[in-house]
Formats: structure tokens, sequence, C-alpha cells
DNA sequence: CTTGCTTATCGTATTATTACGATATACGAT
DNA sequence: ATCGTATATCGTAATAATACGATAAGCAAG
């Protein structure tokens, strides 16, 4: 990709860019609406939900925590995962504002 | 990446994923606003806007209109771009149907 | 038809992502 | 302490994404 360029973006961009990005593989998807309909869980159960080697399921449970999406705590000798819901919901609220003013300017379709 | 396992998720959730990778570049990110704003925009115009090549733009609008979130028509020697409004949409109402159910399921924080 | 302008595509280099197996770590139970 | 279970991390291979310059293609004007 030769040399990212991605520094020279405005902070909001950078950020709701950043939250996308952790959405869009479906097993992080996947892992969200699981979490979202348990409430918490632990990393076996995920990995027996989904198509991929726990050691995948790890990876991307990291890019979700690392993007804040999701929190992670120990218990015992198992990972408890839940969503993140402040963080969750500043992006929600992100993409919401995003398409209010996206909505609100193009009434009628331009081309 | 060894071999993709991509296929194996539902339908919906690829859906949503492919959007969210169509929004996680700060530059699409960029684009999409400054359609929002304007309306419609000639390429060239985007190119001046953003800390990119011209190629590398032209790139990103194709991401974008493979992803349906934007169209693109030619104005004699230019191509004037705006905002696909109605699958737009769609991937707005992907997104807060998402919210919608996770945040109704956590009341409180589980962990 | 040639020139100049605009945009898309090609080729290519660099970097990031995705996936897995193997291994390391951490804990509970025996 | 040892064993079994659960999870994270490392190493690595394959693939995708990002960026640019160079080039091609299309149109308008002269």
């Amino acid at each position: 990709m030769a040399i990212s360029r991605k520094e020279e973006f405005p902070d909001n961009d950078l950020k709701l860019a950043d939250w996308c990005k952790a959405l869009s593989h479906p097993a992080r998807i996947a892992i969200l609406r699981t979490l979202a309909d348990r409430g918490e869980c632990i990393c076996g159960d995920l990995v027996l939900d989904l198509p991929l080697a726990q050691s995948t399921v790890s990876q991307h449970l990291k890019a979700l925590k690392e993007a804040k999406l999701i929190k992670g705590e120990i218990d015992g000798p198992r990972s408890k995962y839940c969503i993140d819901k402040k963080n969750f919901e500043k992006f929600l609220k992100s993409v919401g504002d995003f398409g209010i003013k996206t909505s609100n300017k193009i009434k009628e379709q331009d081309c």
C-alpha cells in the first residue's frame, strides 16, 4: 500500500472509518450479534458458532476489543466478552449523524 | 489469508460487513461527506480535496460504486458522482436495526 | 485531426488482513 | 505437582487493500 496517508484525514473521519473497519468482516458482525443476543459470551461458545478456528476467532475478538466495541474480562480459565455499550452507542450515533446530514441534503436524487 | 471463509456466513452479515468495508477508509468517508454537502461532484474536485493522487481517488470511487453507496455518470469529459440515496439508506437502516436490537437487549452493562 | 483536459485502468511495490497450526500461558481439579 | 481445559499469541502463508506513476480512452475545442 506504499505509504499510508490516513493521518492526513480529520479525526472524525478516521474514527468512523476505524469503527467501520472493525465491522468489515462478517465474523465480527456475527460476534456482535451473538453478544447482543446473549448479553455476554465466553470465547469457546463463539468458536462453536463460527466456521473458524479458535485462534482466528481470538484474533477477531482482539480486533473488536481494540476498536473498543467489546470488552473482555477473565473468568477463571475462560474469557468472557460483552459489548462495550458506551462506545458502541457512540459508533451508532456517529453513523446516525452521518446519515441525517446526508439524507437531509439529498431530498431528490441528483444523478 | 489462506482461504476465505466469508461465504459461510449469513447474507445479512455479509451485506452489512461489505458496506462497512466500503466505509473503512477515511478517504471514502470524506468522499461521502463531500457528496452529501454538495449533492454531486466531479472526480477532479474530489481529487483537489483529498491528499491523494488522482488514480487513488478513482480507485476509492470505484470501491464506493461497487458497494452501491454512490452512483456515477459521465458528463462530457468528466465523471459526476452522487450518493446512491436508496442504497445508502438501506445501509443506514441495517446499522440502525443492528443498533436497536443491541441496545434493547443490553439494558445494563453485563461486564 | 490534433491538442489539451479529465478520468479510468494497468502495472507494481508496499503493507495489512485473514486464516491456520503450534505453542505458551493460565487456571481448576485431581 | 500434574493433567486437562480454555484462551492468547507466535509464526507463517495466502490474499486483499492502498498508493502511485504511467498510460489509455474519451470528449471538447480549435
